[in-house]
RNA sequence: GGCGGUUUAGCUCAGUUGGUUAGAGCGACGGAAUCAUAAUCCGCAGGUCCGGGGUUCAAGUCCCUGAACCGCUACCA
């Protein structure tokens, strides 16, 4: 017997149930429910990731005991599973005696064996992110991430020779290219691989967190959630087995979401081979959920909320697009129009009806009773080499996880019902008494293919295929009715309604005409009336903590909030000199991460002596924000421009002031200077 | 800046090792039908397969080059 069994992360007890979530426990129930389906053995394991700094803060918040705390938290993602028809075999908490049990002996393991070493360690932590920040990735001396405060703190803690791993891990991917799906995400670890790898932190000391599980070999400390959470994939099924006793480990995929690639693509692996346990046969990143138009945007207001679709239309009908709709490994959007479009058209048009149109012929000229087929002929025919044909789609598509073709493989099914009742006419045959025949062959077969289908269906909407094949008084227990011909005639259908209520769309207004056309190219003549240059004033001043040349500032540009800008410029000033200082800031340079901390904007400079910058001087007196212009040139409406668009043009000093071309900038007629000489270019 | 990917009908996407009139679903339009949830079925879309070169008897499919977008990565004055 074929054996399957599935991971979803475990997630943050104290982060609240949405979309991604969801998304990823779906997609772990409907492929554990498909190869249930078609005879595997199957294991589906989910739980929550309950240690941590952030739960230790909110119990304390509550003034409650954090396993108290982590009890009654829990319990929003069981909850939310029961309610979505989530079958797991085993919800882990990593907070179970068994879990830490077996993490600590892990521990002692690899302590046993030399794996793990400790060292002092110093640099910059934020509690908010419950991590270390080299002195570059801060920005403006606070954590990049949450913008929080960062502590210097220095510690002993204890790592794990991850590095060692490097080489092995390496040709384990090149001996398995499908071991992380999709491809192109194998490539970004094989790429995140060329550098050397870093041996990894597993420990926090106590003093600073306690809620966690304490090192075997050093009480005074307790190990760090990778190391804690990423086990529970073994230890939640390492006294279990199947039903025939077989072990369930490995498990066959690690669905994840991109965003924790590298944890399950490099840590964890590492971290079995030094414990000697098999790894996993696949990793499988997911991709997101976008809601609500462009990323960017907060204003456009046109994001929904998933979840409510759930509420509003059922779980099955959300399920069901969840999985139609994205290709695993891609992103996907979430629009109200998209989801209303493809429940009706697949759920109701096409599923429900078909099912509804066999029941109610079935009824008004069997009395419900399912007549049997006496004869063949070639459409029924045509409609039984489709529904084998399907079945065979199914089963080979699902071992490659992909749903969503094989989802609209089996709607070709149903298609086809629908093609096959509208050559055969059963209601005309209906108004010819000598047609009874026919008309029982033509109800028989279309019932049979439905049957199939709602089969074929099941692991996606559990309850409301049930439904449906209770209203053809039948049911589905397994691969042995997944073959055409279990109807033999003589079946009571039940009661029904409509399984899939079309869903009432106002007439949306006739979409925009889109001009479908890609962003102009930036041409290098339009660059200096794109250049959105302004005069903004240095606020503070901080080193990277990262990075050896580069200063983080902050700088008022005359806007709402305060830009970051990341700038090399160590070795040309001290930060005194800077500090209050008027700039020149390329505004609408397209942001960039550097060294980890995201740069809104680029400051000019000019070349000085000795590679050395020299800072454009915006005349003394000038409104922070006011935007320099060319003279001679009308500048244009703001766009974003990127780092090779302003490559495209080259600006140059003469005479103390800048040119581009031979258009002087200047700040309403004002002349903007910089100290280096003729010729030196700006940038 | 580096590496990788994507760009095919109005929309979302398939297109295997290069080979007859480039496909599916949805939508739009026209028609048929009326058992059914105003559902279904049939027909239709004259798509520069992002642009430009090249290889070939033959290219969406291989090579070069330009563009846009996306991902990873990068101390860019």
């Amino acid at each position: 017997m074929k054996n399957f069994y599935i991971t979803t992360p475990i997630y943050y007890v104290n982060d609240a149930p949405h979309i991604g979530h969801s998304y990823t426990t779906v997609l772990a129930d409907i492929l554990t429910r498909f190869h249930k389906l078609i005879g595997y053995q199957t294991f589906f394991l989910t739980g929550t990731d309950e240690h941590g700094q952030k739960v230790q803060q909110a119990a304390a918040k509550r003034q409650v005991d954090p396993q108290i705390h982590v009890d009654e938290y829990n319990q929003r993602f069981k909850k939310l599973w029961e309610k979505m028809n989530i079958e797991y075999n085993y919800f882990i908490r990593t907070t179970d005696a068994d879990h830490k049990e077996f993490v600590a002996e892990c521990l002692q393991k690899l302590w046993d064996k030399g794996e793990i070493y400790s060292k002092e360690y110093e640099g910059w932590y934020s509690v908010g992110e419950e991590r270390f920040f080299s002195e570059e990735e801060l920005v403006d001396g606070k954590d990049p991430i949450s913008g929080r405060p960062v502590e210097w703190l220095k510690e002993k803690n204890y790592f794990f020779k991850m590095g060692m791993y490097q080489q092995k891990l390496i040709t384990h991917l090149e001996e398995n290219p499908d071991w992380i799906l999709p491809d192109y995400r194998r490539n970004e670890i094989l790429g995140f691989l060329k550098q050397p790898l870093n041996d990894l932190c597993i420990s926090r000391p106590k003093s600073r967190l306690s809620w966690g599980i304490p090192l075997p070999f050093d009480d005074e400390y307790v190990t760090y959630v990778w190391f804690d959470a990423l086990i529970n994939y073994v230890s939640g099924v390492r006294n279990r087995a199947y039903e025939n006793g077989e072990p369930i480990w490995p498990a066959s995929y690690h669905l994840i979401g991109k965003d924790i690639l590298t944890t399950h693509c490099v840590y964890w692996p590492t971290m079995l081979m030094a414990l000697e346990i098999p790894l996993p046969k696949h990793v499988l990143a997911h991709g997101w959920w976008l809601t609500g138009g462009s990323k960017m945007s907060k204003s456009s207001g046109t994001g929904v909320n998933p979840m409510d679709y759930m509420e509003q239309f059922g779980v099955d009908a959300f399920r069901y697009f969840l999985a139609r709709e994205m290709v695993v490994g891609q992103d996907c959007t979430f629009s109200d129009d998209a989801f209303k479009r493809r429940i009706n058209s697949d759920l109701a048009n096409d599923l429900g009806n078909v099912l509804n149109r066999v029941h109610r012929l079935v009824l008004t000229n069997f009395e419900g009773k399912l007549p049997k087929a006496t004869q063949i002929d070639a459409p029924a025919q045509e409609l039984i080499t489709l529904a084998n044909q399907v079945r065979e789609q199914v089963f080979s598509g699902i071992t490659q996880v992909k749903l969503s073709q094989v989802i609209e493989d089996i709607m070709s099914l149903v298609r086809g019902i629908n093609r096959y009742l509208e050559i055969k006419a059963p209601w005309k045959l209906a108004k010819d008494p000598s047609a009874k025949d026919e008309l029982a062959s033509v109800l028989f077969t279309a019932a049979e293919a439905v049957r199939l289908s709602l089969c074929f269906l099941w692991p996606v909407m559990p309850t409301k295929t049930m439904e449906g094949l209770a209203m053809l008084g039948t049911t589905c227990e397994g691969e042995k009715d997944l073959h055409w011909g279990k109807f033999q005639g003589g079946e009571s259908f039940g009661e029904g309604a409509p399984l899939f209520p079309r869903i009432e769309v106002e007439k949306a207004p006739p979409p925009p005409a889109k001009t479908k056309e890609q962003n102009k190219p930036v041409l290098a003549t339009d660059v200096p009336s794109l250049l959105d240059l302004r005069c903004a004033k240095i606020i503070s001043v901080e080193d990277h903590s990262d990075a050896e040349s580069l200063y983080v500032l902050k700088v008022d540009a005359g806007e709402s909030e305060v830009r970051t800008i990341c700038s090399g410029l160590k070795k040309s000033y001290t930060p005194e000199e800077l500090k209050d200082r008027l700039i020149l800031l390329f505004a609408n340079l397209k942001p960039a991460p550097l060294r980890g901390i995201m740069s809104m904007g680029m400051l000019l400079a000019g070349d000085g002596e000795e590679g050395k910058a020299v800072l454009v001087d915006p005349p003394a007196n000038t409104p922070i924000g006011t935007r320099a212009l060319f003279k001679g040139i009308i500048p244009s409406e703001s766009r974003e421009l990127k780092i090779k668009d302003f490559d495209k043009i080259s600006l140059y000093v003469k005479d103390k002031t800048i040119f581009c071309n031979d258009n002087r900038l200047e700040f309403n007629g004002t002349p903007v200077s910089c100290d280096v000489k003729d010729e030196a270019s700006v940038h």
